[in-house]
DNA sequence: ATAAATTTTTAGATTAGTCTAAAATTCATA
DNA sequence: TATGAATTTTAGACTAATCTAAAAATTTAT
């Protein structure tokens, strides 16, 4: 049996594999599981012990293809609950993490299954991340970064890859919301900060910061 | 902040006192918690030091105020997410119970009313249950159990008062399910088992036990 | 009314997950 | 490439929830 908190270890650990290739630090996990290093020097020496990860200490850590497997499980969880609140409960998409994060860990393949087919077999949740399938597969979903757009091409937002309250109340504000389209007007050149206009109205201008964090479509 | 194992605590000793007036005994809650006495005693004096419980040792234990409104929202919630399980994901109604004992730990007071409201304010669960509301009121449903009604009397069954998955797919195998109608047909004198007419079909024995376990509604 | 049986509590130990402080190792750079 | 800085691990302790075994209190039955 696997516990909540290794759950949440193995998924934090998934998070930072996605965004590197080298082993994780005792300090990356530290930080998102909001402990300590020494503690989680402990837990990766458990996980070790059951497979799930693969660690020498000193060295880092990266998920087993079992612990990537259980990481997938609870993401998709996650992420259906996401759709569930959004579409059937009509929560905003920046209420929806918190609640998410306990619904994440309640256990039932049946459940899983029956809430997925409920939804329709949704490829993505509310923030536009893809939403892996029973096997772990991940929908290729062909986003892009905003910040990778090139001048006067028009794109359709489909969501962000930061999900703080801040930033998502922030994009409200401003009108950004998901499917609304996106005119790259101009990108300066000294800090890649760009001049947008959204829905074919207003103009906008945003960071280079914000623009890595939001994820269009193409046509 | 009240713990999951808490909750579980609250919610069993509230069951136990909803079928006598006396205090509530040790052993009876380490029997449904599935734990030793010597733990419920530590429990409970943890609990009082909440002022959740009001115990005195060796003189048994009973809900306060404040230790009944929280096991009644606990209630609430696996209740409203039985009834999810079964008319939204298409669950049986003895499939449900051990989900929603994961299910109604989630924390959030939104989402119980998002729920509530999604489920189209249910006044009962799949089994019949009355659901409190969100300030602990549970609705007047004004079911008898079906061992006090008398011959030639047709009633509709609306739930049962024991929820093991034996007794739930026995009423399946005899034809008993939400909503029939039972006909009394003669009750036996001396163990008081009855003959009864399911659904103007097919007459059926059963036992006093089983009859004290189904609710029924008169008109 | 008292002895026996039952129930409940206490005492002391265990496990999971966490912490702080100190020791060990690795990294960075001068 | 040696040494100081940063990271990581170890050692030892804490809390919540549990256990077993023994002691204390209550209940039951003669």
């Amino acid at each position: 049996m696997i516990s909540f908190t290794e759950e949440n270890y193995l998924k934090i650990i998934y998070k930072l594999s996605a965004e590197t290739e080298n082993e994780i630090s005792t300090n990356a996990v530290a930080e998102l599981t909001q402990t300590k290093a020494a503690s989680v020097t402990d837990m990766l020496r458990k996980l070790s012990e059951k497979q799930l990860v693969s660690y020498q200490k000193y060295q880092g850590v990266r998920l087993t293809e079992e612990g990537q497997m259980l990481a997938l499980k609870v993401i998709r969880k996650h992420r259906l609950w996401e759709v569930f609140l959004v579409n059937k409960l009509g929560f905003n998409w920046d209420e929806v993490h918190e609640i998410a994060e306990e619904l994440e860990h309640i256990n039932s393949e049946e459940l899983v299954q029956r809430l997925d087919e409920f939804l329709g077999f949704p490829q993505c949740d509310p923030h536009g991340d893809p939403i892996p399938d029973h096997n772990g597969r991940m929908p290729e979903l062909g986003y892009k970064n905003l910040s990778e757009i090139e001048t006067s091409q028009t794109v359709i937002m489909m969501g962000v890859s930061q999900h703080s309250t801040n930033f998502l109340q922030y994009l409200a504000k401003i009108g950004l919301s998901l499917g609304v389209s996106i005119k790259v007007i101009e990108i300066n050149d000294f800090d890649k900060s760009l001049t947008i206009k959204i829905g074919g109205n207003n103009s906008c201008f945003i960071s280079y910061e914000v623009a890595k964090n939001l994820l269009v479509k193409v046509f």
